[in-house]
DNA sequence: TGTTTAATGTTCATGTTTGAACTATTATGT
DNA sequence: ACATAATAGTTCAAACATGAACATTAAACA
């Protein structure tokens, strides 16, 4: 009958998590219009950021680290290697699989990219104390974890 | 020289968002597997969820709501339409305008829709207490309007 | 009133993401 | 060794999002 004692957003947990999913777009959408004058998007950042922690690494690890298909990254890579960000050389040991590193121009890049991410990240933040921020790091990380099988 | 010392993923803040986007990401992920039963995906269930919560919207306004382009809206809501969940009839006073309103069929399938997705959040955030789960929200609401302009 | 400016929604071309089928290579098991 | 499985990457078609240009209607204002 009353069906309104049980609507999600009577309950904080939905609240809330719809805030954060909020937040994550406003940032994504306001970082894409930021990293325009490098002529660079979101993704293709995700790509240099994962490439200069981890270089070397293969297609398939890439795709997995950032959460998307396999073909996607096939498609996303001939963008950045054309324009001397990347490296694509094949593995001696496996021949199927391709390793990944950034090149000096793609290092560059990153750094310019990395300078406008964090100004934006810091303005968001700005407002939580250091306790807070780690606090909610923290949670999101458990969430991430509970979420990867199921 | 020592540019390590100023990398990103040394700031907290930086590292902190970064766990952010990731759970967004696994649980947007997620949430469309969960929601493919239902051939529901999630651009859809938001726009159910804004047209129950504010009946008689305008196009603009979900674009708005949603933060995306009014195009996009256009392109959705004929899947929609045709389903039978949602109707879209002229304003009166305003002749540009289209208004939106759930069906039957749509509230009935929100509701089931809203049961995986609340479902998905309970297990996501069942890691955190009230008051963290609270300070979250409240902390996201800050940001996303920080960044509202700019 | 008549003219200009703004707002709503649509169309269309472009670029992105996805998943399924495919090739080539390596691992496994008999 | 040989047949079978699994893996890495690619291709392709379909779904999706985006932004600019457009038509229609409303508002501002001379």
């Amino acid at each position: 009958m009353n069906i309104k004692q049980e609507l999600p957003w009577d309950n904080p947990r939905f609240r809330n998590w719809v805030a954060v999913a909020r937040a994550c777009h406003v940032l994504e959408r306001t970082l894409a219009v930021k990293l325009a004058p490098l002529d660079l998007k979101p993704a293709q950042l995700d790509v240099l950021m994962n490439l200069y922690r981890h270089p070397g690494m293969s297609q398939h690890d890439l795709a997995r680290r950032l959460l998307v298909g396999r073909s996607n990254i096939t498609m996303l890579l001939p963008q950045l290697e054309t324009r001397g960000l990347l490296r694509r050389e094949g593995d001696q040991k496996d021949k199927r699989v391709l390793r990944l590193t950034l090149t000096e121009a793609g290092t560059e890049l990153l750094m310019q990219a990395l300078k406008v991410h964090m100004a934006l990240i810091e303005k968001a933040m700005s407002q939580s104390t250091p306790e807070q921020c780690d606090m909610i790091g923290e949670q999101m990380r458990k969430i991430a974890d509970v979420l990867k099988d199921a």
